[in-house]
DNA sequence: CTTAGGG
DNA sequence: CCCTAAG
């Protein structure tokens, strides 16, 4: 007979259940960026990631599929996590989340509101949904797209020095902004 | 904890 | 990004 039970252990439910008995908050909260030709179906955003600037090959598949993991317990997940040795014998961990277009939008939006400095303030406000990306990491952030506004006014030759496929560009228009509010 | 800079 | 120094 077919007892039409589900599987707990099917991952999902875990995942739910496990981030129930976390006390875990909010994570299909504030949910911006519209993916503009994104069938509806796969505008479901993947937890914990509120904008995983979501790519589409050339059949319209979804690319950037994820394959939702054990979740942050609690914001402290060890995702891209390398080892690095210290100076002085230590081992040190560093993270790295990629800074998508949106993220690098709601900063300089957040600069242009409230002033560049207002760290804290732009982290509460426009990085409400984002548990990581503390003010330090909007400090550093703007720090790099100051660098790379000036890097981009003096030679418009190669819009990107070399064949660069990593790490997306950020469009002139923002830079320019940048360089304004600075 | 927040901002600012160097590492 | 991380770490530290000053507020």
């Amino acid at each position: 007979m077919a007892l039409l039970k589900f599987n707990p252990s099917r991952m999902g439910m875990t995942v739910t259940l496990v981030k129930e008995a976390l006390g875990a908050h909010n994570f299909l909260q504030d949910n911006d960026e519209k993916v503009q030709s994104a069938p509806a179906q796969v505008q479901q955003r993947f937890l914990g990631v509120p904008d995983k600037d979501i790519q589409f090959s050339a059949t319209g598949a979804v690319k950037g599929h994820k394959v939702l993991k054990q979740v942050d317990s609690t914001g402290d997940s060890d995702d891209n996590v390398v080892s690095v040795p210290t100076s002085k014998g230590g081992i040190r961990r560093k993270h790295h989340r990629a800074w998508t277009l949106s993220e690098v939008m709601k900063l300089v939006q957040g600069v242009s509101r409230y002033g560049a400095g207002r760290w804290s303030e732009i982290k509460r406000l426009a990085f409400a949904s984002y548990s990581y990306r503390t003010s330090v990491d909007l400090k550093d952030k703007w720090r790099n797209l100051l660098k790379a506004s000036l890097a981009q006014i003096s030679s418009n030759k190669g819009i990107n020095s070399r064949k660069n496929v990593t790490s997306m560009r950020i469009p002139e228009p923002i830079l320019l902004r940048v360089r304004e509010l600075c």
